[in-house]
DNA sequence: TGAATTATACCGACTAGTTGGTATATTAAT
DNA sequence: ATTAATATACCAACTAGTCGGTATAATTCA
């Protein structure tokens, strides 16, 4: 007894619309994006998004959570992390960051960091979702950067947690760059002095720990 | 004969929506921003607005606008200009920009880089108002990081203009994770690791140039 | 000078359209 | 038959922007 109906099932309206509020609110941010660009963007029915959702701040919400799913999925099957040298993980990220500027800026642009900065006064809730996200990202970023330290700067003071939120930070200011510009060129240099700066910063610690 | 009324003059109510415009826009965004909000905040009515104004749009073009000016006038009297060395020129503005991140969020972030990321879809002549002004203070940055360039790091293949604007996308990315987090801590550690990245850049330099 | 004219700054009620959200109806699944 | 999912019509609040009009200042003219 096949089901066919099920099997071959589209994509139930909620996945469209949390995919519908990616796009949208990316390109456009989260108070410009109204309930029904998203709607006719998923291709629904406003009963429908709100059968789903008690509120366009909520399917906001939902959004940044599957943000942070997706993405940590996607960097998690990233080619870096094959490296067995935690520095070469880390400048691997680095690198993986600046190669995955491509197409158009919303299609590469971050979700989370657009949000937090328009509605951190206005929707805590939303604010805490895109947060959590960021923090996230940046402590599995901080496992290799913190194996990296170990092994090649232990005495160092900085801590892996501070570098590995500066790296957000750059990365999420270089969008805002390549926004106001129009050129991804801007933050790809961007990215470029990040990567500098932690070679530096391990190759020096190498050349210090030799003087010492 | 005096003329006490003219002197006396209150701030004329432009500029009072300007000053409205600033506040409301660095805390809400462009879009929350009401036009009876700015009127609210300004102390003055819907038609004064418009009577200056032909747009919310235009209004928030000129505060991008006086932004520039104001800030230029601020850094152009900071006390680190005073240096006479070009490198302790730049890092001095580095180590400024960390000491002005005091009191509220919406008092040290940036009018123009929030407002950048918000609007680059849908208004383009606001974007481009925004990023004139970031480029503007890169510039101006740029100059005394090509003089401390010459002085010391020659032949780094880096361009002052990129380094200049690596800082900047620091500085905004900084104040991503600040309002993501509520923690301007975070912001203040990624201005750390920037200066670092400045003096490692030029300290690197040197022990290159006395090896070769 | 001082009265007449004109330009500027300002006000707040109003409008046409949009907003997020609801109520009710219809359809599909079990 | 009941529940879940979707559609549509609708609403009250809000939105940017308009309009008719007033108060004040600047300019012109007698």
């Amino acid at each position: 007894m096949a089901r066919p109906t099920k099997d071959l099932k589209k994509i139930p309206s909620r996945e469209l619309l949390l995919q519908a509020a990616t796009k949208l609110i990316r390109t456009n941010g989260y108070t410009s994006t109204t309930v029904d660009d998203l709607c006719e963007k998923a291709g629904v029915s406003k009963g429908t998004l709100f059968h789903n959702f008690t509120s366009k701040e909520e399917l906001a919400i939902a959004a940044a959570n599957r943000w942070s799913e997706v993405t940590s999925e996607f960097f998690k099957n990233a080619p870096y992390h094959l490296k067995k040298d935690p520095l070469e993980r880390v400048l691997g990220y680095v690198r993986f960051r600046k190669e995955i500027l491509r197409g158009d800026l919303p299609e590469f642009t971050c979700l989370v960091g657009t949000m937090a900065q328009e509605v951190y006064a206005k929707h805590p809730e939303i604010n805490n979702a895109c947060f959590a996200s960021i923090f996230q990202h940046a402590e599995t970023l901080a496992k290799d950067i913190s194996e990296a330290k170990k092994l090649y700067a232990p005495r160092a003071r900085w801590t892996p947690q501070s570098l590995a939120m500066h790296t957000q930070a750059v990365i999420q200011g270089s969008f805002i760059i390549a926004k106001a510009s129009g050129d991804v060129n801007l933050a790809s240099d961007s990215i470029d002095h990040l990567e500098k700066y932690i070679q530096l910063l391990f190759i020096n610690s190498k050349l210090n720990s030799k003087n010492k």
